[in-house]
DNA sequence: ACCTGAACACCGTTCAAGT
DNA sequence: ACCTGAACACCGTTCAAGT
Protein backbone atom coordinates (compact mmCIF):
# COMPACT_ATOMS: atom_id res chain seq x y z
CA UNK A 1 0.00 0.00 0.00
CA UNK A 2 1.68 3.38 -0.94
CA UNK A 3 0.84 5.98 1.53
CA UNK A 4 0.53 8.55 -0.96
CA UNK A 5 -2.54 9.18 -3.46
CA UNK A 6 -4.63 8.98 -0.83
CA UNK A 7 -7.76 9.66 -3.58
CA UNK A 8 -8.26 13.27 -2.14
CA UNK A 9 -10.30 15.85 -3.68
CA UNK A 10 -11.91 18.90 -3.36
CA UNK A 11 -15.20 17.85 -3.05
CA UNK A 12 -14.62 14.80 -1.15
CA UNK A 13 -12.61 17.63 1.65
CA UNK A 14 -15.58 19.91 1.22
CA UNK A 15 -18.06 17.14 2.44
CA UNK A 16 -15.88 15.65 5.05
CA UNK A 17 -15.60 19.57 6.46
CA UNK A 18 -19.05 19.92 6.07
CA UNK A 19 -19.80 16.69 8.56
CA UNK A 20 -17.45 18.20 10.92
CA UNK A 21 -19.19 21.65 11.05
CA UNK A 22 -22.55 20.09 11.13
CA UNK A 23 -21.61 17.41 13.85
CA UNK A 24 -19.38 19.58 15.78
CA UNK A 25 -19.80 23.31 15.06
CA UNK A 26 -17.45 25.48 12.90
CA UNK A 27 -14.76 26.25 16.18
CA UNK A 28 -14.12 22.82 15.66
CA UNK A 29 -13.35 22.79 11.80
CA UNK A 30 -9.54 22.23 12.22
CA UNK A 31 -6.84 21.61 9.69
CA UNK A 32 -5.33 18.62 11.36
CA UNK A 33 -8.48 17.32 12.71
CA UNK A 34 -10.19 17.75 8.62
CA UNK A 35 -6.63 15.46 7.80
CA UNK A 36 -7.52 12.88 10.46
CA UNK A 37 -11.34 12.51 9.22
CA UNK A 38 -9.54 12.01 6.18
CA UNK A 39 -7.10 9.53 6.68
CA UNK A 40 -4.61 11.99 5.50
CA UNK A 41 -1.86 14.08 6.98
CA UNK A 42 -3.12 18.17 7.37
CA UNK A 43 -0.48 19.92 4.75
CA UNK A 44 -2.31 17.23 2.20
CA UNK A 45 -5.57 19.62 2.43
CA UNK A 46 -3.17 22.58 0.83
CA UNK A 47 -2.52 21.00 -2.53
CA UNK A 48 -6.00 21.05 -3.43
CA UNK A 49 -6.88 24.68 -1.36
CA UNK A 50 -3.24 26.28 -1.96
CA UNK A 51 -4.68 29.54 -0.46
CA UNK A 52 -5.33 27.96 2.85
CA UNK A 53 -8.36 27.72 5.29
CA UNK A 54 -10.28 30.82 3.38
CA UNK A 55 -10.29 29.09 0.47
CA UNK A 56 -11.64 26.03 1.99
CA UNK A 57 -14.53 28.20 3.33
CA UNK A 58 -14.72 29.62 -0.10
CA UNK A 59 -15.49 26.24 -1.11
CA UNK A 60 -17.83 25.21 1.44
CA UNK A 61 -20.40 28.34 1.29
CA UNK A 62 -20.46 27.64 -2.70
CA UNK A 63 -21.54 23.80 -2.11
CA UNK A 64 -24.36 24.98 0.25
CA UNK A 65 -24.90 27.82 -2.18
CA UNK A 66 -25.19 25.38 -5.42
CA UNK A 67 -29.07 23.87 -5.36
CA UNK A 68 -28.06 21.83 -8.59
CA UNK A 69 -26.03 19.52 -6.42
CA UNK A 70 -27.33 16.82 -4.27
CA UNK A 71 -26.62 17.30 -0.45
CA UNK A 72 -25.37 15.26 2.30
CA UNK A 73 -26.93 15.11 5.41
CA UNK A 74 -25.23 14.33 8.58
CA UNK A 75 -25.12 10.44 8.20
CA UNK A 76 -24.94 8.88 11.71
CA UNK A 77 -23.71 5.67 10.67
CA UNK A 78 -20.24 6.23 9.05
CA UNK A 79 -19.56 3.66 5.56
CA UNK A 80 -15.77 5.94 6.35
CA UNK A 81 -12.99 5.49 3.84
CA UNK A 82 -14.69 3.13 1.17
CA UNK A 83 -15.05 5.49 -0.94
CA UNK A 84 -17.74 4.62 -3.68
CA UNK A 85 -18.56 7.89 -4.48
CA UNK A 86 -15.60 8.70 -6.31
CA UNK A 87 -17.08 10.24 -10.09
CA UNK A 88 -20.22 12.15 -8.36
CA UNK A 89 -19.47 15.74 -8.52
CA UNK A 90 -20.69 18.08 -10.65
CA UNK A 91 -23.91 15.87 -12.62
CA UNK A 92 -26.05 19.10 -12.47
CA UNK A 93 -29.18 17.45 -14.40
CA UNK A 94 -27.64 20.11 -17.23
CA UNK A 95 -30.52 22.38 -16.98
CA UNK A 96 -33.82 20.68 -17.70
CA UNK A 97 -35.31 23.98 -18.98
CA UNK A 98 -37.62 24.36 -15.85
CA UNK A 99 -40.93 24.95 -17.67
CA UNK A 100 -42.78 25.65 -14.41
CA UNK A 101 -44.62 29.33 -13.61
CA UNK A 102 -42.41 31.67 -12.32
CA UNK A 103 -43.37 31.57 -9.31
CA UNK A 104 -43.30 27.91 -8.61
CA UNK A 105 -39.47 28.34 -9.91
CA UNK A 106 -38.85 30.48 -7.28
CA UNK A 107 -40.51 28.72 -4.54
CA UNK A 108 -39.08 25.74 -5.06
CA UNK A 109 -35.43 27.84 -5.01
CA UNK A 110 -36.37 29.19 -1.76
CA UNK A 111 -37.54 26.07 0.01
CA UNK A 112 -34.89 24.10 -1.24
CA UNK A 113 -31.99 27.13 -0.30
CA UNK A 114 -33.59 27.21 2.91
CA UNK A 115 -33.60 23.59 3.99
CA UNK A 116 -29.63 23.59 2.55
CA UNK A 117 -29.01 26.68 5.40
CA UNK A 118 -30.83 24.75 7.81
CA UNK A 119 -29.03 21.74 7.58
CA UNK A 120 -25.50 23.27 7.53
CA UNK A 121 -26.35 26.20 10.18
CA UNK A 122 -22.80 25.87 11.71
CA UNK A 123 -21.61 27.18 8.72
CA UNK A 124 -23.83 30.30 8.41
CA UNK A 125 -21.14 32.50 9.72
CA UNK A 126 -18.94 31.53 6.61
CA UNK A 127 -21.82 32.78 4.69
CA UNK A 128 -22.17 36.30 6.11
CA UNK A 129 -19.37 37.62 5.21
CA UNK A 130 -18.05 35.95 1.52
CA UNK A 131 -19.92 37.92 -1.36
CA UNK A 132 -22.13 36.07 -3.92
CA UNK A 133 -20.08 36.10 -6.92
CA UNK A 134 -19.29 32.10 -7.14
CA UNK A 135 -21.07 30.30 -10.25
CA UNK A 136 -23.48 28.79 -7.93
CA UNK A 137 -24.90 31.80 -7.24
CA UNK A 138 -24.75 34.06 -10.42
CA UNK A 139 -26.67 30.60 -11.62
CA UNK A 140 -29.43 31.65 -8.54
CA UNK A 141 -29.37 34.86 -9.11
CA UNK A 142 -30.01 34.48 -12.73
CA UNK A 143 -32.86 32.46 -11.98
CA UNK A 144 -34.53 34.79 -10.20
CA UNK A 145 -34.32 38.10 -12.28
CA UNK A 146 -36.00 35.66 -14.92
CA UNK A 147 -38.64 34.28 -12.77
CA UNK A 148 -39.23 38.39 -11.72
CA UNK A 149 -38.68 39.32 -15.55
CA UNK A 150 -41.21 36.67 -16.28
CA UNK A 151 -43.81 37.89 -13.77
CA UNK A 152 -43.57 41.66 -15.57
CA UNK A 153 -41.40 43.38 -13.40
CA UNK A 154 -38.65 45.78 -15.73
CA UNK A 155 -35.10 47.13 -14.54
CA UNK A 156 -34.62 48.75 -11.27
CA UNK A 157 -38.01 46.58 -9.44
CA UNK A 158 -36.34 43.54 -10.78
CA UNK A 159 -33.26 44.13 -8.74
CA UNK A 160 -35.44 44.90 -5.97
CA UNK A 161 -37.10 41.70 -5.70
CA UNK A 162 -34.11 39.85 -6.54
CA UNK A 163 -32.33 41.43 -3.12
CA UNK A 164 -35.81 40.94 -1.39
CA UNK A 165 -36.02 37.83 -2.05
CA UNK A 166 -32.52 36.10 -0.87
CA UNK A 167 -32.58 38.50 2.20
CA UNK A 168 -36.24 37.03 3.20
CA UNK A 169 -34.59 33.37 2.73
CA UNK A 170 -31.03 34.46 4.75
CA UNK A 171 -33.30 36.41 7.38
CA UNK A 172 -35.95 33.64 8.59
CA UNK A 173 -33.04 31.47 8.92
CA UNK A 174 -30.70 33.32 10.71
CA UNK A 175 -33.85 34.33 13.02
CA UNK A 176 -35.06 30.05 13.20
CA UNK A 177 -31.71 29.05 14.09
CA UNK A 178 -31.11 31.65 16.92
CA UNK A 179 -34.53 30.97 18.00
CA UNK A 180 -33.86 27.15 18.21
CA UNK A 181 -32.16 27.49 21.73
CA UNK A 182 -35.31 29.86 23.04
CA UNK A 183 -37.93 27.12 23.89
CA UNK A 184 -36.01 26.11 27.19
CA UNK A 185 -36.88 26.51 30.62
CA UNK A 186 -36.72 30.36 30.56
CA UNK A 187 -34.54 33.34 29.14
CA UNK A 188 -33.57 33.98 32.36
CA UNK A 189 -34.49 37.20 32.75
CA UNK A 190 -38.46 37.15 32.38
CA UNK A 191 -39.24 38.64 35.71
CA UNK A 192 -41.75 41.87 35.70
CA UNK A 193 -39.80 43.67 33.00
CA UNK A 194 -40.82 42.05 29.82
CA UNK A 195 -44.52 41.31 30.49
CA UNK A 196 -45.47 41.11 26.51
CA UNK A 197 -42.64 38.56 26.38
CA UNK A 198 -43.52 36.60 29.22
CA UNK A 199 -47.25 36.65 28.32
CA UNK A 200 -46.52 34.80 25.00
CA UNK A 201 -43.83 32.76 25.91
CA UNK A 202 -45.37 29.49 25.46
CA UNK A 203 -46.67 30.32 21.84
CA UNK A 204 -45.04 27.85 19.90
CA UNK A 205 -43.80 28.85 16.30
CA UNK A 206 -43.96 26.83 13.09
CA UNK A 207 -41.30 27.94 10.95
CA UNK A 208 -41.91 25.97 8.14
CA UNK A 209 -45.56 26.77 7.95
CA UNK A 210 -44.59 30.36 8.68
CA UNK A 211 -41.93 30.65 5.95
CA UNK A 212 -44.69 29.38 3.41
CA UNK A 213 -47.11 31.86 4.00
CA UNK A 214 -44.41 34.66 4.57
CA UNK A 215 -42.40 33.85 1.31
CA UNK A 216 -46.12 33.55 -0.52
CA UNK A 217 -46.68 37.44 0.45
CA UNK A 218 -43.82 38.43 -0.57
CA UNK A 219 -44.28 37.49 -4.23
CA UNK A 220 -47.37 38.76 -3.81
CA UNK A 221 -46.24 42.04 -2.44
CA UNK A 222 -43.02 42.54 -5.18
CA UNK A 223 -45.11 41.83 -8.34
CA UNK A 224 -48.19 44.05 -7.73
CA UNK A 225 -51.36 42.04 -6.25
CA UNK B 1 3.62 54.54 38.45
CA UNK B 2 2.09 51.00 39.69
CA UNK B 3 1.80 48.66 36.80
CA UNK B 4 -1.65 47.21 38.01
CA UNK B 5 -5.15 48.59 37.98
CA UNK B 6 -5.21 49.56 34.48
CA UNK B 7 -8.63 50.91 34.98
CA UNK B 8 -10.35 47.87 32.84
CA UNK B 9 -13.74 47.17 32.55
CA UNK B 10 -15.80 45.02 30.56
CA UNK B 11 -17.34 48.29 29.16
CA UNK B 12 -13.72 49.43 27.98
CA UNK B 13 -12.88 45.95 27.02
CA UNK B 14 -15.70 45.37 25.15
CA UNK B 15 -15.65 49.22 23.16
CA UNK B 16 -11.80 48.11 22.11
CA UNK B 17 -12.60 44.63 20.89
CA UNK B 18 -15.23 46.28 18.74
CA UNK B 19 -12.66 49.03 17.34
CA UNK B 20 -10.60 46.21 16.26
CA UNK B 21 -13.11 44.11 14.59
CA UNK B 22 -14.75 47.36 12.69
CA UNK B 23 -11.10 48.49 12.00
CA UNK B 24 -9.21 44.82 11.21
CA UNK B 25 -11.45 42.47 10.66
CA UNK B 26 -13.20 39.71 13.48
CA UNK B 27 -9.57 37.21 12.74
CA UNK B 28 -7.57 39.87 14.14
CA UNK B 29 -9.08 40.16 16.88
CA UNK B 30 -7.10 38.19 19.64
CA UNK B 31 -7.00 38.32 23.07
CA UNK B 32 -3.05 39.18 22.78
CA UNK B 33 -3.60 42.25 20.49
CA UNK B 34 -6.70 43.16 22.61
CA UNK B 35 -4.37 43.48 25.21
CA UNK B 36 -1.90 45.96 23.25
CA UNK B 37 -4.75 47.54 22.13
CA UNK B 38 -5.61 48.36 26.17
CA UNK B 39 -2.29 48.89 27.07
CA UNK B 40 -2.15 45.70 29.17
CA UNK B 41 -1.48 41.98 29.05
CA UNK B 42 -3.88 40.18 27.56
CA UNK B 43 -4.41 37.84 30.72
CA UNK B 44 -5.63 41.02 32.08
CA UNK B 45 -8.99 40.55 30.20
CA UNK B 46 -10.02 36.93 31.70
CA UNK B 47 -10.25 38.66 34.84
CA UNK B 48 -13.25 40.56 33.23
CA UNK B 49 -14.70 37.91 31.40
CA UNK B 50 -13.83 34.86 33.26
CA UNK B 51 -15.12 32.43 30.70
CA UNK B 52 -12.83 33.59 28.13
CA UNK B 53 -13.21 34.60 24.55
CA UNK B 54 -16.71 33.48 23.94
CA UNK B 55 -17.69 35.48 26.85
CA UNK B 56 -16.39 38.37 25.41
CA UNK B 57 -18.41 37.67 22.29
CA UNK B 58 -21.83 37.68 24.17
CA UNK B 59 -20.82 41.15 25.22
CA UNK B 60 -20.24 42.49 22.30
CA UNK B 61 -23.23 41.09 20.85
CA UNK B 62 -24.74 42.37 23.66
CA UNK B 63 -23.78 45.83 22.93
CA UNK B 64 -24.69 45.92 19.79
CA UNK B 65 -27.99 44.88 20.68
CA UNK B 66 -28.77 47.32 22.85
CA UNK B 67 -30.50 50.33 21.01
CA UNK B 68 -30.38 51.87 24.36
CA UNK B 69 -26.85 52.64 24.96
CA UNK B 70 -24.80 55.08 22.48
CA UNK B 71 -22.66 53.41 19.83
CA UNK B 72 -18.97 54.55 19.30
CA UNK B 73 -18.12 54.54 15.26
CA UNK B 74 -14.93 53.81 14.45
CA UNK B 75 -12.91 57.08 15.25
CA UNK B 76 -9.88 58.10 12.89
CA UNK B 77 -8.11 60.19 15.66
CA UNK B 78 -7.44 58.25 18.83
CA UNK B 79 -7.60 60.43 21.73
CA UNK B 80 -6.31 56.70 23.27
CA UNK B 81 -5.59 55.92 27.31
CA UNK B 82 -6.46 59.17 28.72
CA UNK B 83 -9.58 57.75 29.53
CA UNK B 84 -12.47 60.49 30.04
CA UNK B 85 -15.43 57.97 30.09
CA UNK B 86 -15.02 56.26 32.93
CA UNK B 87 -18.23 56.83 34.29
CA UNK B 88 -20.18 56.19 31.21
CA UNK B 89 -22.29 53.25 30.52
CA UNK B 90 -25.61 51.85 31.51
CA UNK B 91 -27.20 55.32 31.01
CA UNK B 92 -30.23 54.04 29.32
CA UNK B 93 -32.53 57.23 29.67
CA UNK B 94 -34.05 55.12 31.88
CA UNK B 95 -37.07 54.28 29.63
CA UNK B 96 -38.59 57.80 28.85
CA UNK B 97 -42.03 56.02 28.06
CA UNK B 98 -42.31 56.41 24.63
CA UNK B 99 -45.39 58.06 23.53
CA UNK B 100 -45.43 57.60 19.76
CA UNK B 101 -47.47 55.82 17.56
CA UNK B 102 -46.58 51.61 17.74
CA UNK B 103 -45.69 52.01 13.95
CA UNK B 104 -43.32 54.79 14.77
CA UNK B 105 -41.28 53.17 17.66
CA UNK B 106 -40.98 50.16 15.41
CA UNK B 107 -39.89 52.07 12.31
CA UNK B 108 -37.21 53.58 15.02
CA UNK B 109 -36.40 50.76 16.47
CA UNK B 110 -35.64 48.98 12.41
CA UNK B 111 -33.82 52.30 11.44
CA UNK B 112 -31.21 52.11 14.54
CA UNK B 113 -30.90 48.10 14.64
CA UNK B 114 -30.25 48.07 11.27
CA UNK B 115 -27.60 51.13 11.00
CA UNK B 116 -25.51 49.34 14.54
CA UNK B 117 -25.27 46.06 12.71
CA UNK B 118 -24.25 48.23 9.49
CA UNK B 119 -21.64 49.80 10.99
CA UNK B 120 -20.72 46.65 12.74
CA UNK B 121 -20.52 44.27 10.67
CA UNK B 122 -17.61 42.66 11.11
CA UNK B 123 -19.44 41.20 13.85
CA UNK B 124 -22.55 40.07 11.97
CA UNK B 125 -20.97 36.03 12.04
CA UNK B 126 -21.05 36.19 16.19
CA UNK B 127 -24.79 37.31 16.19
CA UNK B 128 -25.90 34.53 13.89
CA UNK B 129 -24.98 31.60 16.57
CA UNK B 130 -25.38 33.23 20.26
CA UNK B 131 -29.45 33.08 21.21
CA UNK B 132 -31.34 36.50 21.87
CA UNK B 133 -32.32 35.91 25.44
CA UNK B 134 -29.88 38.99 27.11
CA UNK B 135 -31.85 41.93 28.77
CA UNK B 136 -30.80 43.98 25.56
CA UNK B 137 -32.82 41.59 23.50
CA UNK B 138 -35.73 40.73 25.70
CA UNK B 139 -36.08 44.75 25.85
CA UNK B 140 -36.55 44.89 22.12
CA UNK B 141 -38.84 41.73 21.79
CA UNK B 142 -40.87 43.43 24.83
CA UNK B 143 -40.90 46.22 22.80
CA UNK B 144 -42.29 44.76 19.04
CA UNK B 145 -44.95 42.89 21.35
CA UNK B 146 -45.96 46.01 23.00
CA UNK B 147 -46.32 47.81 19.15
CA UNK B 148 -48.09 45.00 17.57
CA UNK B 149 -50.46 44.24 20.29
CA UNK B 150 -51.28 48.20 20.18
CA UNK B 151 -51.48 47.54 16.27
CA UNK B 152 -54.85 45.05 17.44
CA UNK B 153 -52.76 41.62 16.91
CA UNK B 154 -53.68 38.66 19.33
CA UNK B 155 -51.33 36.20 20.45
CA UNK B 156 -49.65 34.14 18.11
CA UNK B 157 -49.83 36.66 15.55
CA UNK B 158 -47.75 39.04 17.12
CA UNK B 159 -45.25 36.67 17.60
CA UNK B 160 -45.38 35.86 14.17
CA UNK B 161 -45.31 39.79 13.29
CA UNK B 162 -42.08 40.22 15.61
CA UNK B 163 -40.16 37.43 14.21
CA UNK B 164 -40.62 38.55 10.68
CA UNK B 165 -39.64 42.40 11.71
CA UNK B 166 -36.47 40.68 13.46
CA UNK B 167 -35.63 38.51 10.04
CA UNK B 168 -36.69 41.37 7.60
CA UNK B 169 -33.62 43.76 9.12
CA UNK B 170 -31.64 40.72 9.62
CA UNK B 171 -31.70 39.36 6.53
CA UNK B 172 -31.53 42.82 4.75
CA UNK B 173 -28.11 43.81 6.38
CA UNK B 174 -27.03 40.42 5.77
CA UNK B 175 -27.79 40.89 1.86
CA UNK B 176 -26.54 44.86 2.16
CA UNK B 177 -22.75 43.08 3.72
CA UNK B 178 -22.56 40.70 1.00
CA UNK B 179 -23.36 43.17 -2.07
CA UNK B 180 -21.34 45.17 -0.78
CA UNK B 181 -18.42 43.99 -2.50
CA UNK B 182 -19.89 43.40 -5.38
CA UNK B 183 -19.99 47.08 -7.99
CA UNK B 184 -16.72 46.42 -8.54
CA UNK B 185 -15.31 45.40 -12.05
CA UNK B 186 -17.12 42.19 -12.72
CA UNK B 187 -18.07 39.26 -10.67
CA UNK B 188 -15.58 37.38 -13.11
CA UNK B 189 -18.08 35.08 -14.68
CA UNK B 190 -20.38 37.15 -16.92
CA UNK B 191 -20.00 35.67 -19.38
CA UNK B 192 -23.19 34.56 -22.24
CA UNK B 193 -24.56 31.52 -19.31
CA UNK B 194 -26.13 34.04 -16.91
CA UNK B 195 -28.19 36.77 -19.54
CA UNK B 196 -30.28 38.46 -16.82
CA UNK B 197 -27.59 39.23 -14.77
CA UNK B 198 -25.10 40.82 -16.97
CA UNK B 199 -28.34 43.03 -18.31
CA UNK B 200 -28.90 44.34 -14.78
CA UNK B 201 -25.57 44.57 -14.06
CA UNK B 202 -25.39 48.25 -13.87
CA UNK B 203 -28.76 48.93 -12.02
CA UNK B 204 -27.41 50.68 -8.54
CA UNK B 205 -29.37 49.95 -5.26
CA UNK B 206 -29.69 52.91 -2.81
CA UNK B 207 -30.20 49.89 0.43
CA UNK B 208 -31.13 53.02 2.32
CA UNK B 209 -34.37 53.89 0.66
CA UNK B 210 -35.20 50.14 -0.66
CA UNK B 211 -34.96 49.19 3.65
CA UNK B 212 -37.60 51.99 4.39
CA UNK B 213 -40.08 50.82 1.35
CA UNK B 214 -39.76 47.31 2.55
CA UNK B 215 -40.10 48.23 5.80
CA UNK B 216 -43.45 50.72 5.40
CA UNK B 217 -44.63 47.14 3.00
CA UNK B 218 -44.05 44.35 6.26
CA UNK B 219 -45.52 46.52 8.30
CA UNK B 220 -48.90 47.59 6.31
CA UNK B 221 -48.48 43.24 6.02
CA UNK B 222 -48.64 42.12 9.03
CA UNK B 223 -51.51 44.28 10.94
CA UNK B 224 -54.32 44.19 8.05
CA UNK B 225 -54.19 45.87 5.13
C1' DA C 1 1.34 15.29 -9.10
C1' DC C 2 0.37 14.13 -4.55
C1' DC C 3 1.42 13.53 0.03
C1' DT C 4 4.63 13.55 4.38
C1' DG C 5 7.13 15.46 8.46
C1' DA C 6 9.46 18.83 10.78
C1' DA C 7 9.45 23.53 11.76
C1' DC C 8 7.77 28.51 12.82
C1' DA C 9 4.97 32.02 14.51
C1' DC C 10 0.93 32.57 16.76
C1' DC C 11 -3.22 31.49 19.40
C1' DG C 12 -6.60 30.63 23.84
C1' DT C 13 -6.27 29.48 28.38
C1' DT C 14 -4.30 27.94 33.16
C1' DC C 15 -1.87 28.92 37.03
C1' DA C 16 1.17 30.65 40.42
C1' DA C 17 2.80 34.90 41.69
C1' DG C 18 2.99 39.72 42.52
C1' DT C 19 0.88 44.23 44.50
C1' DA D 1 -9.30 42.81 43.69
C1' DC D 2 -6.59 43.41 39.78
C1' DC D 3 -2.91 42.51 36.90
C1' DT D 4 1.67 40.03 35.36
C1' DG D 5 4.67 36.41 33.35
C1' DA D 6 5.75 31.95 32.27
C1' DA D 7 3.93 27.82 30.62
C1' DC D 8 0.95 24.30 27.88
C1' DA D 9 -1.60 22.46 24.25
C1' DC D 10 -3.07 23.65 19.97
C1' DC D 11 -3.53 26.19 15.65
C1' DG D 12 -2.56 27.81 10.33
C1' DT D 13 0.95 27.77 7.18
C1' DT D 14 5.77 27.17 4.87
C1' DC D 15 9.08 24.39 3.12
C1' DA D 16 12.11 20.75 1.92
C1' DA D 17 11.69 16.11 1.13
C1' DG D 18 9.85 11.81 -0.31
C1' DT D 19 7.40 8.71 -3.97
Amino acid sequence: MSRNNAGLSAERIITEALRIIDGQGLRRLTMRRLGDALEVEAMAVYHHFPLGKEALFDGIVDYITDVSRADTPLTPGDPSSDASDDAGADDADDDPADDRPWDDRLRAWAHDYRARLLRHSGALPLLINRRPDSVAALRALDLHYAAFTEAGLNGPAVVRAGAALDAYVTGAVVHEVRAAGLPGPDPAAVDGRFPHVAALRDVGADHERQFREGLDTLLAGLTGR
